[in-house]
DNA sequence: AGCACGCCGACT
DNA sequence: GTCGGCGTGCTC
């Protein structure tokens, strides 16, 4: 071989499938795969990462390398590794899936990208004053305003820019001020730990000490780290799972070896992060999407740098350039945010495991309610169960009474809340107790209905009803379109009888208003939350008993931890086991649960109320009654009977158009390829419309392909990037 | 993303 | 006869 060649992945901004492109090395460049470089292409010049060495099939002219933008690799053995397992199973370019590891400052199309030679730790100017300044301060020296406010800020002891700002000075006054001696200034290393992540002082004193179930889970765990093995931590609401985390990562560090802890949604589960910085300090790297590239590129490299060896973050920490991997965590691992829904289309917590195959490290997945996948290969013996059964300090699970909205109506109840919830709800509130109520506002949104004819408002773009604000407009829920005012006679028959109809969250506030008049109620859905730290006022709020009862919808289900909650209301428990797709049931029950573990987490106790038309059905019975084993069960066979994970995969195809007709042609042309294809080794589903068939103005459709390996098929069929290939979808509602 | 090549309307 | 619309296609 005369020439060397590298496989590069190049940050171009280029359309489609990210590429890899084949380039010469120059003779005396000791690349390795990792560095990243600079390489033309075209005209211009981008950065890539080199993917692997004389992988090149040389059937034409190759341009070299540029040269080397930084001397270490910037992507570590077990990390190219696991690109190629995720290039591999999901069936997406190399180049995508090593984008994915790097911040998206580097991996964007910084024409000269340059990485910052900082060793990884920011810093901010301090000032002091000096001993000139003082002298100054009493008269003889001519100073401006500003300065002159700002050496007397310095000489009440304020030192950082903040300090200064506030009494009014600046950093340039004080820098002038540094220049004719009258201060001084200095620099101190900053970590910008986001204020919601502060620690509380009451999360040093739960760190407690170990249950039995918690050492054994430990001890196994332990025992198995560096042998690539997955654990399935299967423990109830307030079992203690973070404590096994923490001392596992401890255990880890002392090892000499990183640690990874994936958290589905890092706002909501402040207090796993807060306690992880409290225990390791600056240590911790936090990596996740809310913050600014900068920052993200920050926390990235101090992981690269070695200055920080505990990552915490959503799913793209997995990605983080640790040297050495000891120990992957997946707190809550059925949250389907850990799936990303752009390419590459990943499953962290699959990927995790990946990873634990790859460089050896112990994959710990924590859970109340595993995915029933994750359940049967705990039971198959792929993954170890951990089971952590008690609540520490035995708090009793909250005893939950189901109440059959069917009866309820053929009363005469035409409330949102049934006679016992409304009872419930003043008891509690009358014994100076706090109240959450759920709803599910999807599949259930407040519709504008026609009593005569039965039209319905919808939206022209997106053909799905337009929910219906208190304020008299119309918004659609998937585009944002508004309509200012709700028509107030039928646009189909003229008839006068066309109003609302349904359960929104306004309205159950309301009701709950009238049913307990003196108590403060606070609203928290979507609509209410866009202003920032609202989530956390209105948490500060139930908290501090300001407020008795808080009405809203997903987002009370995580984080809320309040020991004065001893009534949690489902308003709706059924909506989304009404969803067309194999995943409703499950996420009936995990939701249900999780709501449900609100209430009774101090010493009054608690209990829970479930509403439903489906009083029968297996998920809300095992929620009710706290039975995760029974839900699985009936779950699996469930599965087992449609072929459905864990005893088939799924990849969801699906594609859309602005023309009915050309969405209709596609699909059925590809069906067809499909079916021959296949060939028997898997089912091909389809194809049908999507569930959100319209959407912004576009018909959607999807072909589902179910089998032991169906991505396989794939390889067999040329696929138009009209389509979007997702492997092991966590839903099919697209 | 850029920047080519490429085939159809109003202009010197 | 030419300038230019942006519709596909390629970049190692």
């Amino acid at each position: 071989m005369t020439h060397r060649t590298a496989e590069v992945a190049v940050f171009a901004g280029l359309r489609g499938p990210a590429r890899t492109f084949s380039y010469l090395i120059p003779s005396g460049l000791d690349l390795e795969p990792g560095h990243l470089v600079r390489v033309g292409l075209g005209q211009r010049a981008v950065a890539g990462v080199v993917i692997s060495l004389d992988g090149a099939v040389v059937a034409r002219e190759l341009r070299p390398v540029d040269a080397l933008v930084h001397p270490l690799p910037l992507l570590r053995p077990h990390q190219l590794a696991l690109a190629g397992w995720i290039a591999e199973r999901y069936r997406c370019g190399l180049a995508d899936a090593v984008r994915a590891m790097l911040p998206p400052a580097l991996a964007s199309r910084a024409p000269n990208t340059k990485l910052g030679t900082a060793r990884g730790e920011r810093t901010e100017a301090i000032f002091a004053i000096a001993p000139a300044g003082k002298e100054a301060m009493s008269g003889g020296v001519r100073l401006g305003a500003r300065q002159l406010v700002t050496l007397r800020a310095l000489a009440a002891g304020a030192f950082t820019a903040r300090d200064l700002a506030d009494a009014g000075g600046s950093t340039v006054a004080a820098r002038a001020l540094a220049r004719r001696g009258l201060a001084v200034e200095g620099k101190r290393a900053v970590r910008r730990i986001p204020a919601e992540f502060a620690l509380a002082e009451e999360d040093l004193s739960r760190d407690a000490i170990a249950t039995p179930a918690q050492a054994s889970a430990l001890a196994a765990i332990i025992a198995a780290l560096g042998t690539g093995r997955g654990f399935l931590l299967h423990g109830v609401t307030a079992s203690g799972k973070t404590e096994v985390y923490l001392r596992a990562a401890a255990e880890t560090l002392a090892r000499g070896e990183g640690v990874i802890v994936l958290v589905p949604e890092i706002i909501l589960t402040a207090q796993v992060v807060a306690r992880f910085i409290a225990r390791f300090g600056d240590r911790v790297a936090l990596l996740h999407s809310a913050l600014s590239a900068g920052e993200r590129f920050d926390e990235w490299r101090r992981v690269l740098d070695g200055v920080a060896d505990v990552v915490i973050g959503s799913r793209s920490a997995l990605f983080a350039p640790l040297e050495r991997v000891g120990l992957v965590v997946a707190d809550e691992e059925q949250e389907p945010s850990y799936k990303q829904e752009s390419d590459p289309r990943y499953h962290a917590v699959d990927a995790a495991l990946a990873l634990g195959r790859i460089s050896g490290c112990a994959v710990v997945l924590g859970s109340a309610t595993p995915r029933v996948t994750t359940y049967h290969a705990a039971r198959a013996g792929a993954l170890t169960m951990l089971p952590l059964p008690e609540r520490v300090g035995e708090l009793a699970l909250p005893p939950t009474t189901v109440v059959d909205l069917r009866l309820e109506l053929q009363s005469g109840n035409r409330s949102t809340l049934s006679q016992a919830l409304r009872a419930a709800l003043q008891h509690t509130v009358a014994s100076g107790e706090q109240a959450i109520l759920y709803l599910n506002r999807r599949g259930f949104a407040t519709v504008v209905l026609c009593r005569d004819c039965g039209f319905v408002a919808k939206c022209p773009a997106c053909d799905i009803p337009y929910a219906y604000h208190l304020d008299g407009s119309l918004v659609c829920h998937r585009c944002g379109r508004r309509a200012p005012r709700a028509p107030d006679r039928c646009p189909a028959c003229g008839s006068p009888r066309i109003r609302q109809l349904g359960v929104g969250t306004q309205r159950v506030e309301e009701e709950v208003r009238a049913a307990v008049p003196r108590a403060k109620v606070i609203r928290l859905d979507r609509d209410a939350v866009r202003a920032k730290g609202s989530h956390a006022a209105a948490y500060e709020r139930m908290r501090s008993g300001d407020a008795q009862v808080i009405v809203g919808t997903q987002m009370l289900a995580k984080g809320f931890d309040l020991p004065r909650v001893t009534l949690v209301g489902v308003v709706n428990a059924d909506t989304v086991l009404n969803l067309p797709d194999f995943t409703a049931a499950e996420r009936t029950f995990q939701l249900l649960t999780q709501v449900l573990g609100r209430s009774g987490r101090g010493a009054a106790g608690g209990r829970g109320i479930l509403q439903t038309y489906l009083p029968e059905h297996y998920a809300i019975r095992a929620a009710a009654a706290h039975d995760y084993l029974t839900f699985a069960e009936a779950e699996l066979e469930g599965r087992r009977r449609f072929g459905y994970p864990p005893f088939g995969r799924l990849v969801l195809l699906s594609t859309q158009a602005k023309k009915l007709e050309t969405v209709e042609h596609r699909s059925a042309e590809l069906f067809e390829w499909l079916r021959e294809a296949a060939a028997g080794d898997a089912e091909v589903l389809g194809p049908a419309p999507a569930f959100a068939a319209k959407r912004a103005g576009s018909y959607r459709a999807q072909i589902v392909l179910r089998g032991a390996r169906p991505e396989d098929v794939l390889d067999r069929v040329s696929l138009s990037d009209e389509w979007t290939v997702d492997v092991d979808p966590v839903t099919l509602l697209g």
